[in-house]
DNA sequence: ACCTTTGTTGAGTGATTAGTCAGTTAATTA
DNA sequence: TAATTAACTGACTAATCACTCAACAAAGGT
């Protein structure tokens, strides 16, 4: 496999298990199998591959969200597929999922989180909520305020079947959990 | 004041801004306007430190949630009154906020994150709701599956209350933010 | 065959780190 | 007052870090 690519996948591991600042870069490259110098031929430096790690994966995760909405027709169908991609794209991307997670509520990257591509993904998810609220599907409140909350509550899906793997497949618990999810922001 | 305060301060007005590893113990001392050796003598080491003040603020955190719980009589009452001071101490205290966000969702001090003060805080929760559930005040699934969501809803909050702070004293859109919670639960 | 570009190595470098320690000052107790 | 303890200092150390670089290997083009 590409060196670069054996890199990266080292980063996200370590970086998951002991944290950013833990792991310097001669651990990853040793995970990776691959002497110490050939990291700073494909990433400028550290920050630099954090930055990549984190707009790649982060536009793998919306990517596959939004990827198949279109191919559903109704309306709550399309809904509820963003809501069953989040939670499945997480459960079966722990690392990447974690890697997320801990970049999003630490001070670093910052530049990279206002990343052109990253927005302009979230500018999507905006006014899809929007077109919702203008067609009755959706509580007439600011969206921004819907979309921080419903990841909240997707957040703690997570969370929760981590936690609880085989709720995953306990039929009777997602609906309950989908209805719910759909009553918060119903009008 | 008290060194041991003013280096308790200093690390987490750091921590946030900088990030966990990126704030050498020197800079901590430095911002506390104290020696570089002192911090070893109140604590023995960074991570002692680190784990000191998550466990103080998420006691913190926690005990003012449930602090006048006691004196609402209804039981709705206190419902609502554990969702807004949820979200007024994190707006109150961004800093201690932002550090355990940052501490929950990083792979270090994973020991202190079930301390057994903390763990008997969130056994209190969780009987509350087991409580509201039996009285039919809240739907009836899983207690850690409503915990989980509800305070990801709460962190979705916060997160907006601080990009758009004049929300916080609209009544009109509290108002509306809390029946969306309570649907959220409500049988 | 020759050249150029690209990929790769690992020992080396200067800066920075957590933690120590010998010694000083302040507070407490006898 | 003398003795004991606790608070405090900052220079120091051994380890570790991100990053460099001179040398070499492989590949592709001409």
């Amino acid at each position: 496999m590409d060196k670069k690519e054996l890199l990266l996948e080292a980063a996200i591991k370590l970086f998951v298990e002991r944290g950013l600042h833990a792991t310097p870069t001669s651990a990853i490259s040793k995970e990776a199998g691959v002497s110490a110098g050939i990291l700073f031929h494909y990433f400028k430096t550290k920050d630099h591959l954090i930055d990549e790690l984190y707009v790649s994966i982060k536009k793998e995760y919306t990517g596959f969200i939004l990827a198949e909405i279109a191919k559903v027709k109704s309306d709550l169908g399309k809904l509820r597929l963003i809501w069953s991609n989040s939670w499945n794209w997480a459960l079966d991307n722990p690392l990447k999922y974690s890697f997320l997670q801990q970049i999003d509520h630490t001070s670093c990257s910052e530049s990279v989180k206002s990343h052109p591509q990253i927005v302009e993904k979230y500018e999507l998810f905006k006014n899809f909520i929007q077109e919702y609220v203008s067609k009755g599907l959706i509580k007439n409140v600011d969206s921004f305020f819907i979309m921080y909350t419903m990841g909240g509550i997707l957040n703690g899906m997570v969370k929760y079947l981590t936690d609880y793997p085989e709720k995953r497949y306990d039929q009777v618990f997602l609906e309950q959990a989908w209805e719910m999810y759909y009553n918060y922001i119903k009008p």
